[in-house]
DNA sequence: ACGAGTTGCAACACTGATGACGCAAGTTGA
DNA sequence: TCAACTTGCGTCATCAGTGTTGCAACTCGT
């Protein structure tokens, strides 16, 4: 490839990119919104969105597979597997707290018909399940809870957390973890 | 009004309500469902829906009208006022639960132009929030946690709840509040 | 059997979104 | 300046969903 396409690709990217963030915004809010709206948010002519993403699917498609792509370096970047259980939590929660406000309509639609997007999709769940077995198995988490129960509830969080749009990322994962394990109650008035 | 037309009337309230519980289902699965799609699961013709519904906008309010009042039902049979804190948060749940599984997509749409749906759905938030004061000066809630986001993980919590189809809404409804209270972690390795 | 009321069916017009063109104008590197 | 490329604009055809209407058929209670 010579440099003159190089040059002109990146140009061609950046346009891309320009696009897809332009959708997420416009769609997280309408997700009915038409093609011509996404353009205009974007700055571009409907014409150009199409030129780039060959149908209103295919755009949908590249947001997922570019949000699925953010959200597996933000859980890789914690290293779940090797950091202590507790530390781990922090980090992931904080970490794709920051990707989720910003690519909340997309990574909705993560369940993508691309193999490769829901090969990552997988391998993240299955990172965060191993997670959340080490943690049981650290004491962490209680014994007496579903682990799949477990699991939906920090994703409800998370999906809570990232609507507040202020705060700072670390304190609001703070909060979550220390809702998710203890909870809003004092202990007083259980069994 | 005559014997003969209150049986008519019957039978065309039965017409709606078997119209409304149909949209309820398809556009659970699928919000941007057409009203063909909807009238088929109702097992009517496309155009009795639209005699029934002046447009596809009407049909939604009357789903957000309907869901609306069964939520305000369900939580006054609570008597969330007046009972003790903790119970009523068990009742109001378990009552809240039954309603949403059924009524899922038509709640989330509450926000009716309709002044008399706002004012109910109103009326239900204020006792939602009298209740959560009310447990945190009865010191079952935590005083350090701001209100607002502990309302926020219970509906969370809700919504979550209402999506596992399976279960009795009384059991699903004490694991919702032992976990909005005490949370998942055992306590251990927290500060 | 009669009549009021409701339904299904077919047909229609209308609207908005989608996707595909060609062309002129602009940018950028060579 | 040239060539490659991209973009904006206007235009077009197509399609799906919406909402309306007329008519025949049906089900009631009387």
């Amino acid at each position: 490839m010579s440099d003159t396409t190089r040059a002109l690709r990146s140009d061609a990217e950046r346009t891309v990119r320009t696009i897809l963030e332009a959708a997420e915004r416009v769609l997280s809010r309408n997700p009915a919104a038409s093609m011509e709206q996404i353009a205009e948010a974007a700055g571009v002519a409907r014409t150009t969105v199409h030129r780039r993403f060959a149908s209103r699917e295919a755009l949908v498609d590249a947001m997922a597979a570019w949000a699925t792509r953010q959200f597996a370096e933000a859980v890789e970047a914690a290293n779940p597997d090797t950091t202590p259980p507790l530390v781990a939590l922090y980090q992931v929660t904080a970490n794709v707290l920051r990707v989720k406000s910003d690519w909340n309509f997309a990574m909705s639609r993560a369940l993508s018909a691309d193999p490769e997007v829901a090969r990552v999709h997988a391998d993240v769940e299955e990172r965060c399940e191993r997670l959340f077995r080490r943690a049981q198995e650290a004491g962490v988490l209680r014994g007496d809870v579903d682990p799949l129960w477990a699991k939906r509830v920090y994703y409800a969080l998370i999906h809570e957390s990232a609507q507040v749009r202020d705060g700072e990322p670390d304190a609001l994962a703070a909060r979550l973890v220390d809702t998710l394990l203890r909870g809003v109650g004092t202990g007083r008035g259980l069994a």
